[in-house]
DNA sequence: GATGAATGAGGGTTCATTCAT
DNA sequence: GATGAATGAACCCTCATTCAT
């Protein structure tokens, strides 16, 4: 966000910065489509780069992993906090996890991200602080869910966020269309709600 | 519970017996505590065997983690059956749920199986078997908590399978107790039942 | 030395006794030949095995090295001991030098190991041992020595060690001939006795 | 000591020259430290510089290598000369071998850099230059000693550099302070010595 | 049938060298 | 001239699978 010395900065860094953001991509739909066990040239080929630069960009592959979760935990906290402000506070829930839900249907990583697939995700500071983003602005759904009635007060978020979880989970592996996700939605959201 | 040849057999062949069996378990085991990712040698070793017993019995790596899948995949087929006949209908549909879910908080393996990691596990004519045979199970499950009212009619199968699988990663993942898993698992009949 | 039971021991080990020896030879020579940085394969090579089968031997490149050179000190202490037994005090000396010096010519690991280029041959028990028994049969020789005269008392056996190493290097730096050695150890020796 | 063109040279010259000499040293410092397989750019890191200017300058590792050891012997042939001229003939030759085996026992890569590890430092025509010039410097030496008769006449100069170098390596090996290099370059000489 | 040694393809990672800026 | 990002060959090591005993 903020670059620092406005004026004349590393102009190398523009390549640099680019391939970057091509790699996490690249990796992003790699790691997606054939799991966490492609060969890291795999994810260079894809982001049009040699194995070398996936190197001097990321440690090695846990790493490259990792960024990708973060990355994209952002997005999601994000996306959320944006809703939680916008949306109407009666639907804002179920579209948010809806849309949450619908991205871990393509993006097959999520769940991946999540489980982290056996190895555990080591807790880096930035990974630990995207989770609790996320968190919070999922703590501040529910909240927002509970004031207008479509969830009973009961209901923690840790909870939400479990449900949340294995519905990604189902989506990604089952392959869900709008359709199916929409209704697994509406069904879980059925029994978040007062009877 | 096919046993080949059904009378006399060689005296070797019991060990043979008894070692596939060892395997099946070890194996078990040790998939789920460390990953698909672990040597096979290492499942021998906790089988006490040599990796080429594995391979005696197992033509690949592979035909072992299915044959596990098929293994767990009976198993619950058969609790559910038992479930559905001798248990309260009232009731059965939460308790076999509720224990397909508490089984795979311990046997993390069972959403690895599912969702096979990646590589989808080819539906050998036994895997087909079983899973059919599972999805009949719960069929019939299902159909009883129609027929008594605890789910509404529109559920369908393939939705109660997929939330069943949602519950059991989730259940692995954050690693539920009894009680949280209870929880969840009403939340989710909630969601079932008439509003 | 000890083959612990007899009789009937494990079968399979006769082969890889075998090549566990051919190993260590080959990698011997490589490791003369071409340098540490030799890639295994080279080594895998020489020996007529894969690599796979070196690292079930060694379980990495160092150790692989460690080992070379454990056993060569062992010979080394060997030798020395039978001569200090064997041979005649006046000339004992002077033999086991000459011949050490002459081996190290040979064999360009010598130092290589001693030195071990950089990285310190982490003492391990055995590698500890080893040179214990070098430094101990080297100690009777100087004993012997100064027994009968050819060395002054004054001389220390650590003095002995470096000087002996010094001249095996250069041995191995300048490729001696026999009589190249000769006069080196003779005038080295002369050095040590008295005015 | 060729400085090319000696008179007017662009500003910038005075940069590179000085990139130069800091490479020079900041390699030589690096190497001794890390040995010669440290990656390049430690090198350059040390020296203040990109990788860049390191090739810009040299056109491998190896000639960065090579520079240094010819800018080592330049300035030891340099220093026997001007004790050879200087000194006392009776200690000139034990004070320049002490002081060359001292400098060996600091800069470690003085017997890594004549051994070459295992790599031959291919005789460019200003190595070969220096090395006869030192071998010239320590001829003078060597008779100057056989003149005054610390050394017998039937020391070659090759003997004198064999053992000059071990013990540089002995010296580097077993890290000599100050008392013992002056008893081991004694020892050495009195075999050099009439009897 | 069982064993575990051998094989070798394959993957992660490093680093000398090149080249765009 | 300097910089450091990019490249990719090469190396260490792992592990699924085979095979001699």
């Amino acid at each position: 966000m903020v670059t620092a010395k406005p004026s004349q900065d590393r102009p190398l860094r523009a390549d640099a910065q680019r391939n970057r953001a091509r790699l996490l991509a690249a990796a992003e739909t790699v790691f997606a489509t054939s799991g966490l066990a492609v060969p890291i040239e795999e994810v260079a080929k894809a982001a049009g780069v040699g194995v070398g630069t996936v190197y001097r960009h990321f440690p090695n592959k846990e790493a490259l992993f990792e960024a990708i979760v973060i990355a994209r935990t952002r997005r999601l906290a994000d996306q959320t906090r944006a809703l939680v402000e916008d949306g109407d506070p009666h639907t804002a829930l179920f579209e948010i996890v809806d849309r949450v839900v619908g991205e871990a249907a393509v993006k097959k990583d999520f769940a991946d991200a999540l489980t982290a697939a056996g190895r555990d995700v080591k807790s880096t500071d930035e990974m630990t602080e995207a989770s609790a983003d996320m968190r919070a602005a999922l703590a501040d759904l529910l909240a927002a869910g509970q004031r207008v009635g479509v969830v009973t007060e009961d209901v923690t978020i840790a909870e939400l966020f479990s449900l949340l979880y294995g519905l990604c989970v189902a989506a990604e592996h089952y392959n869900w269309d709008g359709m199916q996700r929409a209704r697994a939605v509406t069904l879980t959201f059925n029994g978040l709600g007062p009877r």
